[in-house]
DNA sequence: CGTTTTAGTCAACACTTGTTCACTGAAAAG
DNA sequence: CTTTTCAGTGAACAAGTGTTGACTAAAACG
């Protein structure tokens, strides 16, 4: 890559990194200026059209990153997990919650603008999250009891195991950084919520076909 | 009321629709100005601080308001429920996609502020969905099954549930106004879902006390 | 080397923003 | 009937906004 290119790309990433910075801090992508990106990044407000069209770009750009990152995190916490052989469900979300917390800004992103954000970007973040319900599909059919389960309901399961973790993850960066009691509760009722997840799971294919 | 008083309230109105209206279309609270507020609301801006502080008063109010719609909606479905004996699932997701479509603003703002809005809205927001999970609870107490269940496990279904119904929600109102395919689709996954639910919470009991 | 390309700068534009203050005119109070 | 109260007005403010176009200096190119 060209000297010149290398730059570019710096200054890029400084203002994709200032836009998710002003957004962390529970802002909302929508509620966020170009100037004050540009500021943040430590570059002139004119600079950023040499980047991106608009903010929506912007916005379009930071899920495609973020989405990026958090599939990464998901496949280390599949391999992590694949040695259990069973699900494992306590420590697989103590290690989610970790995870959450090491990547902040990432979460809260995802989180808050799956429902909250301008239109362009919340539909690229509802593609994100179904890639995700892909992927989490696909491992579930490794775990024995579902492994002979139809695909459309196997996407069921992981519609309803994600959308619980992500509200997990919002709750969480709600608290403060140090880990709390209140933590312990929010984790203990996920936990719960899954444990009965994959409880009716199990059921599920004996009701299989079961009209009324 | 005097007639001074009964006019007031009545440009109070205007602020409050026109607040929810700019929100409506997927813009989100946090980047509604004051100014378009008013504008819309065919009044100086000035006017404003005669009835809000700022903003964030204006979003208190919305959300008290649209809590209290909600909950009266979810108290008419329970009576309309009550008759049936059982949870009828299928029925009472196609009842409340009916409600979330004709009350498109109320659902739409509350779905929306949950988590992308400004930190206080979000704060209320969050205590009104407390309060939807807190009945919900007490309802599925009268469902015989669940009966006997330990408060804090109906709490953590009565919490799966909303979640599960909000995120539908969400999803209905992305959709076109006509009712779709895409529309079925949507009501047969979160159908499942549910079903899946009970069929989890039935085991439940007997699963009661299980560590590890 | 000289020429071209281009990331970032600078000044300027037309607007919008939240908030202030003194004001008006009609309803309420005495 | 006179006086007081006050919801809504209108003008003005300092500051912020997105976007324009011409300019600069350094990297890339031939």
């Amino acid at each position: 890559m060209s000297v010149r290119e290398e730059r570019k790309q710096l200054t890029r990433r400084a203002l994709l990194d200032a836009a998710m910075d002003l957004t962390a801090d529970g802002r909302g992508f929508s509620s966020v200026s170009l100037r004050e990106i540009t500021r943040e990044a430590g570059v002139v407000p004119t600079a950023f059209y040499r980047h991106f069209r608009n903010l929506d770009e912007l916005g379009l750009a930071l899920v495609d990153e973020v989405g990026h990152r958090l599939r990464q995190i998901m496949r280390e916490a599949r391999i992590t997990a694949a040695g259990a052989g069973d699900i494992a469900i306590r420590s697989s979300v103590r290690g989610y919650v970790h995870y959450v917390r090491t990547n902040r800004r990432s979460f809260s992103f995802i989180v808050r603008e799956r429902l909250g954000g301008p239109p362009v970007v919340r539909d690229a973040v509802a593609r994100e999250v179904r890639y995700f319900v892909g992927e989490l599909a696909s491992d579930l059919r490794l775990f024995k009891p579902l492994a002979n389960m139809p695909s459309a309901d196997l996407d069921m399961i992981a519609h309803l195991v994600v959308h619980t973790v992500f509200y997990l993850a919002a709750d969480i960066l709600e608290l403060p950084e140090a880990k709390t009691q209140q933590e312990e509760e929010l984790i203990l009722r996920t936990v719960k919520q899954l444990r009965l997840i994959f409880l009716g799971a199990r059921q599920w294919k004996s009701d299989r076909g079961n009209v009324h």
